[in-house]
DNA sequence: AAGTGGAGCAACCGCGTTTAG
DNA sequence: GCTAAACGCGGTTGCTCCACT
């Protein structure tokens, strides 16, 4: 059986949008939404098959994306996602409002990209094409860390995906009442980036609507460890399936650090704890900044590339949590 | 002024995943 | 449960603009 047949190929426009076509498309989408993207351009008017309707609309049209230069703190954050989550660039980009996947690939591949090979790093793996002075530095466990944060990224954005999809199946079959545990799905989506504000209702309110998680490492510990989560055990049980093995060992391999480099420290400890310099990231986190900036100077070359790794160990949340 | 090459970016293509029937 | 269309994502292409020769 499957579906009835898709828009009928022939006869559809391809190319460069006109003018006429925008205003058709925004005015359809602003008055019905855009519903079912593959009966979408008949409605609207448009010889055009639907995918390349929901292209134009999602990198082009929305009201809510801001186009233009990026901005410093934007390019960092690209920078730093991507060594986390290499060309994902859906995922990276739900991290940066207001911008599209395909906006953030294309800056990639035509500035930052290039400003990391100029400054002797490999924009693939993140990681200087000439290690060992680096791991002589103590970086190397900070490596093999962020290789396990990449992996945990990586799994949360899979649960995110999946409770995404459940919550919509709920949403459906029963009248929406997401708030009444003072949690909705997306609480349970948890990260290490983000500090927890609670007794705040406010920045509670906010987290809530924020897309992106709002646990810290600590509590995510305590998941793992308690076995318990205020409103929900969807998180938990994704966590303790059998493919989220490596969770498990990443935690015990934070708590066996945390435990030798004292606790109450938390992530920040943790990251300083492989760096021998022992510096303060918040101070040079500018400076490698500015480095980049101004093209990247590769005289500096093992200064540009221990700043741009502690620029990455940063990212993921210095502060300790708030409890 | 014309030609050339590079940068920037919108849009297409192909493939894997999801979902309607 | 199966099939095939729809969807979403990442890679790539090709067009336009601009600087340089």
């Amino acid at each position: 059986m499957g579906r009835s047949p898709c828009c009928d190929k022939l006869g559809l426009k391809k190319g460069p949008w006109t003018q006429e076509e925008d205003q058709k498309l925004l005015a359809y989408i602003e008055e019905h939404g855009h519903g079912s993207w593959r009966s979408l351009p008949e409605k609207a008017g448009l010889h055009r098959c639907g995918k390349s309707c929901r292209l134009r609309w999602t990198n082009y049209l929305r009201p809510d994306i801001k186009r233009g230069k990026f901005n410093l703190q934007e390019e960092q954050t690209i920078i730093q996602l991507h060594a986390l989550l290499g060309n994902r660039w859906s995922a990276i980009a739900t991290h940066l409002p207001k911008r599209t996947d395909n906006e953030i690939k294309n800056y990639w591949n035509t500035h930052l990209k290039k400003r990391l090979v100029k400054m002797g790093i490999d924009p693939v793996t993140h990681k200087p094409k000439n290690e060992a002075p680096l791991s002589s530095l103590g970086l190397s466990k900070n490596a093999s860390i962020l290789s396990h944060m990449a992996q945990w990224e990586s799994a949360r954005l899979e649960a995110e995906a999946r409770l995404a999809r459940e919550s919509k199946i709920l949403h459906y079959q029963t009248k929406p009442s997401s708030h009444h545990h003072g949690f909705t799905h997306k609480t349970l989506l948890t990260t290490w980036t983000c500090k927890t504000n609670q007794g705040n209702a406010d920045q509670q309110q906010q987290q809530l609507e924020s897309s992106t998680s709002t646990v810290s490492f600590s509590e995510m510990k305590d998941l793992s460890a308690k076995t318990e989560f205020v409103g929900s055990s969807t998180c938990l049980n994704l966590i303790k399936e059998p493919e989220n093995d490596w969770f498990n060992s990443t935690v015990h391999e934070f708590e066996a650090t945390e435990m030798a480099g004292g606790v109450d420290e938390g992530f920040t400890g943790l990251m300083l704890a492989g760096d021998s310099l022992g510096r303060s990231f918040s101070a040079e986190k500018n400076e490698t900044v500015k480095e980049w900036s101004g093209g990247g100077d590769c005289s500096n070359y093992y200064e540009d590339n221990k700043n741009y790794l502690d620029s990455i160990f940063s990212f993921i949340d210095p502060s300790p949590p708030m409890f």
